[in-house]
DNA sequence: ATGAAAGCGCTAACAA
DNA sequence: TTGTTAGCGCTTTCAT
């Protein structure tokens, strides 16, 4: 405890109970079973270990045995629901394994992605959990080159096991849900236009939910124009700009509306906060991600949840199965009707 | 490149290059200039370097150096807009320093606290930031023993500089325009019901906001009964109970509530959602905390909201500066409107 | 302008 | 049952 400037080493508890390094090291690392030390020995070391207020430098740790107990993860943005949410779940499988998680957001910059990482490697991470990057398999090439194991998240690569939502079957139940309040809420036509905003149209999860969208638009209404769609951007700015463009087209607010991630919902609700309270007596969203305020605004929003929990778990079980083929794992998501709020998570 | 299994070291740079070990390190830690190495040398040993896909062991640099270019974080939670915005802000100043940020959430448990930041000390982080911390003193007490300094943001600890909001002035404005907004869209009596809810009476941030509440409602209202102040907990089920029990008490909806936190909305909106739409037509909401999407609720909700970055700026200067004597800066937020949506952060 | 060598704190053979 | 020693990869005197 009098120790104020320097941290206490084994040494010093070598050198205070007269054990050596050895033995104090082993009875401090919870070895010392194994390594038939004698109960009283042990105890005693930890005794005065406790006393002088000792902690493993866990750097000197990683250097000798080649793995630290860290283990990584790079997420898109904090800023996020979705995104914290698995920072959440992460957070609670790392340490049920008595792991130390770090998580660094990359702000969906591939270059930032990279420098992140190698970052992340200096640092001996035993593993890495990668969510939502804009380029998974060049990751994985950085991994490979130093053998540590990886598991991509919400986006999938081809080089690693990858995690993902199923992302065509919810964005079905969520254009049919979303096509359902139209028709109760709004002008009450066949011919509601029903519009899609949100996401990078070259992205697979993206990709996916266009699809959707289109082959349920196909099924109920014919189909939909392709000026329906804006799929340019994660950035909400982009988003606002998109909303503006098709209030212009549409000469107001469409009946519905398919938003693809809360991201693009806070752009589009930027332009939205400019028009009279009015106008939204029609209209309907759907958001593909769920955010407990967002489905208590005063227009019916229907959002889908994506099961991070069950997710997360997953892909730690994948990584302790030593994170091997690049297999894709969908997870299905679940509707949230508006107005309705569930157990945090 | 060819290099599979095992990482590049300086050993193997300077086998290639025929300069020696220490050579190498000067020509890759970028001090070569300092120690007189030919550029040609030092060119030659960076590009076998990169050839090679060499990066340094910061395990070992830290070790060595006895810091590891660490910068380490605790928060309350990740899935708060709050505090993602913090940890956000958080990792812009550290990279802007080349300083690898790491952020642990501690859910408000002293005991997770306290061990999570053993954890940190134990991998040589160079300085701490402390968000939100049931007991930051005791937090300082950790790093004292081993010389790292702590800056405390959100609430203010003894021990160490802090960062806070000026929760009085704060929770001043936001009253007051909550009252007005009360005279407007409430019944329109003088004596319309006034509730708080959320945050716990003994933290800091909870007690400041309470003596502002009560004092305006004392200047423009002569005062609020004891028993319309709910302030047990910042678990959002909590506020589900206190939203209900208020609801019990008034028989109906008050027409004003000053919400302590999105964490508690997000409790109360959660009885809410079970309550008719009709009953929402007075209510006006005062939320200590901005969430862009609860801006755009069916009723006012007035925000405040806390500012983020200049917080954390200061955290950083206070820091750089040896973060000495435990004097507190108080950091004024910005009122938000209802239905308006301020640039994303 | 560069090399040799010690040592950061720890663990893991290998001895005893 | 415990001690001795080497070495993880790096930086840093001190030599040269």
């Amino acid at each position: 405890m009098e120790n104020i400037s320097k941290k206490t080493t084994i040494y010093d508890i070598s050198k205070l109970t007269g054990a050596s390094p050895s033995t104090v090291s082993a009875a401090l690392s919870g070895t010392w079973r194994s390594r038939r030390i004698k109960e009283a020995t042990a105890l005693k070391i930890q005794q005065v270990a406790r006393e002088n207020g000792y902690t493993p430098n866990l750097q000197a740790r990683g250097l000798r045995k080649a793995r630290s107990g860290l283990v990584g993860m790079i997420v898109p943005a904090h800023t996020n629901r979705y995104f914290s949410t698995l920072s959440n779940a992460f957070e609670a499988e790392a340490r049920a394994r008595g792991l130390c998680p770090v998580i660094v957001s990359t702000l969906r910059d591939p270059e930032e992605e990279r420098r992140t990482v190698e970052t992340l490697i200096s640092y001996a991470i035993d593993s890495l959990f990668v969510v939502g990057a804009t380029n998974p398999d060049a990751i994985s090439d950085l991994c490979a080159s130093v053998n540590i194991k990886q598991v991509n998240l919400d986006l999938p690569g081809t080089k690693a096991p990858s995690v993902i939502t199923d992302d065509y079957w919810g964005a079905r139940i969520l254009t049919q849900e979303l096509l359902r309040s139209v028709k109760k809420h709004g002008g009450g036509g066949e011919d509601d236009p029903v519009y899609f905003i949100g996401g990078f149209q070259s992205d697979y999860a993206t990709d996916q939910r266009i699809k959707a969208f289109k082959d349920v638009m196909k099924e109920e209404r014919g189909g939909v124009p392709d000026n329906h769609i804006f799929a340019n951007s994660y950035d909400p700015n982009a988003s606002t700009l998109d909303a503006e463009t098709m209030c212009k087209l549409e000469g107001g607010l469409p009946s519905g509306l398919f938003v693809n991630s809360t991201f693009a919902f806070e752009g589009v609700l930027r332009y939205f906060s400019k028009l009279p309270r009015e106008d939204f007596s029609k209209i309907s969203v759907g958001c593909y991600d769920y955010d407990p305020f967002a489905s208590f605004m005063h227009f019916p929003v229907i959002m889908v949840r994506q099961n991070v929990q069950e997710m997360m778990k997953e892909a730690f079980i994948i990584m302790e199965n030593g994170a091997l083929e690049p297999k894709v794992t969908e997870i299905k998501p679940t509707l949230i009707q508006p107005r309705t709020m569930p157990e945090a998570r």
